[in-house]
Parts: C-alpha cells; sequence; structure tokens
DNA sequence: CCTCTTCATGAAAACGATCCCGCAAACACT
DNA sequence: AGTGTTTGCGGGATCGTTTTCATGAAGAGG
C-alpha cells in the first residue's frame, strides 16, 4: 500500500542505500544522484516509515509530556508551545494525562515511555526513588521536582510574587490572606511566607484545600468576615471562586478587597473583573523543557537545571485599600 | 538495553514464537508454558517493542486527534475522555493542533498520518476533495463535516437550542440576538435561526466575526444600546466578554439582559455570574468519535454517520425578561 | 605511471517483533 | 494397528529502514 524505499530505489536507479542517505546525509551523495532521488520520491509520494526508522535507529522522534491534568487551562498553552518548538527540532510530542492519581501515573509513564526518546515529567508525585530508577532508563526532565542529579526546570514564582507584594504595598494594603490549595511541602506556600514576610505585608494562610474552585468560594466567605484587604490564591481558577462569591456576597473588587491569582490563564483574562495575576509564560517554560529535553537526549543535559521567572500582570482585580 | 522477546525466550527456555503468541494468542498455548513464559517476562520487565510491532503488523496502535485548537478550553477534556476510552481499547492517542490555519493543517496531518492508524479530524478546514483523498487512504472520521461516504461524527446542537428557546421563552423574552463568529456555511448560525424563528422569537444576528473575547465585548456594546432582552453566543469565550461588556456598562445580567453561551467550558461553570450553557458532553463525544474510528480501522464503519447531542444548562445569566 | 586517498555507491546485516509453515506428539476413529 | 485430525511449539521469512563494510572509480602526489 504504502510507497517504500525500495521502490524510490528503483524508479531513480538506485540502492535502497543511496535514497536512505539522501534524506538522511544529503551531502554523502552527488548532487546530481540527489536530485534523482529527490525526484523520484516527490513523484511517489515518499516518506519514510517511522516505525521502521524506530527500530533500527532506536530512536523514535518523540517527546513524551506526562502532565497532572490536561484539562487545567495551565497546560494547554504549554502542550501547544511545546508541540510548536518539538516540530521544528524534529520531533513530535505525545502528551498524557495522570488525572492528579499517583497510581495512573505510573502507567501512564509505563505506557508513554516505550514511544518516546524522552519524558518531560510535570510536577511528578512519584516517589523520588522511583524518578531516579526512572532517570536511569531514559532521559527525563522533571519540571518543579528536585531529584540530585537529574535534569530540573524550576519555575520561580519568586519575582512575580514579590512584584505582587509590591503592588499590593504600594496600593496601601497591609493585611493579606493567602489561599493554600495544595498540600506537601514543595508548594507554593514557602516562597509566599518568605516574600510577604520580607515586605512587611502580614499574611493569614488557609488552607490547605484542593486547587478548586470551590475552594475559592470557602475561602471568600472566610476572607469577607475578616480585617484583610488583599487575597493571594493558589491559582486563577481558586481566584476565580474568590471573585465569584464576593460578587454574591456583595463585596466589591477592587474596592473592598483585591484579588490576585496564578498562572494567568484564560480564565484570568476574561473573568469580572479581570483579574490580576502572577504570569508564568507558556512559551518559555515549554521551549526551555523541550530544550533540556533535547540536550539530554543527545547526553549534553544530564543533570542541568534550568530557570524560568514569572511576573506580575496587573488587571482589574486589584486597587487600592480600603479606607 | 531494553529487554525484547529474546531474552524472555531464552529465560523461559521456550522459542520467540512461543513467548510473541504468549502476548498475542495467550489460548495458543499450554496453561504451564503460557506461565513459565509469563514469569519470565515479568522478572526481566519485558514489554514489546512498539516499534517493531507495528513495522512487522502494519498497526501502530495510535489514533491521531486533529484539532483546530487545544488552547481553545472546549477540547483539552475531550482529549483527555478519548484518551481514556483509547486506552481502555489498547490504543493512544496521538493530538495535534492545526493553529486554525489551513496550511499546517496539511502538514499537521502529514506528520501525524504515519504514526496512528488513523484520523479523527476536526472542523476540519480542507476542502472536501482533499478529504476524501484522505479517506481513502487511511481510516478517518470526520467530526462537524459532511463528506459523503466518509464515517462522520455529527454534534447535534438543535435540542440545546431549542431548549434554549424555551427557557428564553418561559422568562418572557422575545427579541433575541445572536452573535455569529464564524465564517461559512457550516456552522452554529443557520440551526439557530431555524429553531427561534420557530419557537417565534424575533432573532437579530450580529456578524460575523472571529470566535474571541474580544467579539463579545464589542457585541455587548451593540445590545445595549438596541431593545433586545437576550444574547445567545457563538460560544462560551465570547459569551464571556459579552458578560464583561455588560458588566463594564452597568447593564445587569440577568435583570436587564440574559445571556447564553455554547460549549459548557469551564469558563461558564466560573464566571461572574456563572452562565447558562448549551453543553456538548466531552465523555460522548469523545467515547463516540473513538469507538467509530476504531470501528473503521476494523473495516466496521466504513462511512456511517454518529449523532451526539446537547442540552441546556441553566446557570445564572439568565433570568425574567424586564418589565 | 604507479600508488595512496578520497569519494560515491551497493550489498547485506542488523533492529524486534509477528505469523506462516511444518513437524511431532497426542488423540480419535474405523 | 493404521489413518486422519488436532494441538503446541520451533524455524525462519518478513516488515522498511539505517548503517557498516566492501568495491571500484576518480583524483592527488611523487
Amino acid at each position: 500500500m504504502a510507497v517504500t524505499i525500495k521502490q524510490v530505489a528503483s524508479a531513480a536507479g538506485v540502492s535502497v542505500s543511496t535514497v536512505s542517505r539522501a534524506f538522511t546525509a544529503p551531502d554523502q551523495v552527488q548532487p546530481q544522484t540527489l536530485q534523482r532521488v529527490r525526484e523520484a520520491a516527490a513523484a511517489l509520494g515518499y516518506s519514510p516509515n517511522p516505525a521502521a526508522r524506530s527500530l533500527r535507529g532506536g530512536r523514535t522522534g518523540s517527546l513524551g509530556l506526562i502532565i497532572p491534568d490536561i484539562a487545567n487551562p495551565f497546560f494547554p498553552p504549554i502542550f501547544k508551545a511545546m508541540q510548536a518548538r518539538a516540530r521544528r527540532l524534529g520531533y513530535t510530542v505525545l502528551a498524557a494525562d495522570t488525572d492528579e492519581r499517583e497510581y495512573d501515573e505510573l502507567e501512564t509513564i509505563a505506557a508513554v515511555s516505550k514511544q518516546v526518546d524522552g519524558l518531560i515529567l510535570w510536577a511528578s508525585t512519584l516517589p523520588e526513588e522511583r524518578l531516579r530508577e526512572l532517570g536511569a532508563e531514559m532521559p527525563t526532565v522533571l519540571v518543579n521536582r528536585h531529584v540530585e542529579g537529574m535534569a530540573e526546570l524550576r519555575i520561580s514564582l519568586a519575582q512575580g510574587i514579590a512584584q505582587a507584594a509590591e503592588h499590593l504595598k504600594a496600593y496601601g494594603h497591609t493585611r493579606c490572606v493567602f489561599v493554600n490549595a495544595e498540600h506537601g511541602e514543595h508548594g507554593r506556600g514557602k516562597s509566599i511566607r518568605e516574600v510577604f514576610e520580607a515586605h512587611d505585608l502580614s499574611l493569614t494562610e488557609l488552607g490547605p484545600y484542593d486547587p478548586r474552585f470551590e475552594t475559592g468560594l470557602h475561602a471568600a466567605t472566610l476572607v469577607a468576615a475578616g480585617e484583610a484587604t488583599a487575597v493571594l490564591a493558589h491559582n486563577d481558577l481558586v481566584a476565580l471562586g474568590v471573585l465569584h462569591q464576593f460578587a454574591k456576597l456583595g463585596v466589591g473588587v477592587p474596592d473592598r478587597v483585591s484579588v490576585i491569582g496564578i498562572d494567568d490563564t484564560l480564565l484570568a483574562a476574561t473573568s469580572t473583573p479581570s483579574l490580576t495575576t502572577i504570569r508564568i509564560s507558556a512559551d518559555e517554560v515549554a521551549t526551555a523543557a523541550a530544550d533540556l529535553l533535547i540536550d539530554t537526549i543527545a547526553g549534553r543535559g544530564e543533570g542541568r537545571v534550568a530557570g524560568i521567572g514569572s511576573r506580575l500582570i496587573p488587571r482589574a482585580s486589584t486597587g487600592p485599600a480600603p479606607g
């Protein structure tokens, strides 16, 4: 059915080796031969069979992207950007979702890993030991997870948080609330506490809850009953819940309370009022992760640690503190 | 590096053929032999090399999903659901984005088609002739596109729109606006016009514009200046723009104008006020599309047409007409 | 003119699985 | 007992590439 290298070879009057070379190492074949081969290939509509290619070469030309939840609006732009980057470098991206469950993560990785040259593990929940094993078996890049000796992409919220703190301070806020929607140590809470303290802003922490819209609803009710004039939420989705509940309670945003999200997803730009948030650039993140993985595959990455920053995007949900 | 069938064979003291059979046709091998093979495979951590398998068998075990824009919040849940369904049936889903550009679509399809057993083309912009060619080359399922003789999944908004019309009518609305954000004939406009007319509701059409947030902002300004009391937007994103602008203009929702979206994305549930919208079930759609494609691959699908319905999800953005 | 490289090309061996054949043993039937 | 059928398994061809090695021609240098 499909046209093979053999047919191209006989059409061009050369051997299969030459056709192969014409595609993989064009400088090793004479210009006129090259052209004949190319014409024949074009005429027949030939393109190499990736299965055969990977069988022989041991390389699949794909990168595996393992993320917690593709339905989280933070990830699609990353997938998209990574796809674009990968394509330019001759790779395909195979994305898979673990549904935030540890059990599924192992299964997913097992299913994907056979078909890719390397893995990008986003905020993996796997124990360090497993990650180490995985890293020994195949090129692996960890995002937002640290294991000594493994390649890592670290997304730093520090700048964004610092800018948020300055922003709030400039508006005269002094009492802030952080809605923590994440369990465990590696979260966003630590760096937020530190930065706010350094800026001399009082910070009350709510939670930890789950990173869901309803968490925001609940937290907003608590905040409305208190004295705080600014809320920093774990992410945009939670911030949206906060916004929603404030509207319901008649609490003015930003007149009575200012609200800040994190991630700068589509949600933030389209909410009412539009949401001040801390942006993590999908392009930067995706590009850095893809490049790091490709370097690791080529043996040049090997435990390198790359970093990505963040910044505040001021919108309509923040304003002067009341009074 | 990786463990092959040969190693398993010698570990189990059988031939490679037997190991292969143990995995692909377990009933053709004696129970005790089967167990020995399985134990050996488990001990070595063997799993078949997909590249070798597809090279020999001509099947890749992957489904290709070509969508206009993965960053459109409508698609991630579909991708997710399809992945879940496909996995249960022994398939992997390879998703790719065309960025809404026709040129990219061809290129994307070319890149993907070599690595999958079949294609799901979502709202393809390709000319009918190309689609026909594609369908001749490989199993293809069209979503929201019709080409005689090709397998098709048709998402019908008819019920949802009818319910929306009834809903508005019951609330006493008579003058409605449809914000069209799509060019071409195959769109949502036709069926909306028909249904609203059948329900005796006057319908003014704005556009066509592009399906973006800003379209909603613009349309809302026009609506606010007019007499209409209800807006049906092309999708949730546009509806959110409408909501946003109404808030800015001080136009009460739903007191002065009711707003309805389409798709029931995350945006609709989390907006302020929450958005009444027409739901297209991601699970149903993804399952139906995957099943249809798998049937087509197996030669059982062949130009079948499957249908998926929709329904209204009433939320807080609709209410009684003013006066 | 002869040797020594370089260069373009072809032949053939992999890569790791599947699957068609063929063989032998076990069983059923006359 | 002899013949036919089923069953379980091994041998080996095969899928479409890449890549190593060999070969012969062309070019360089003395």
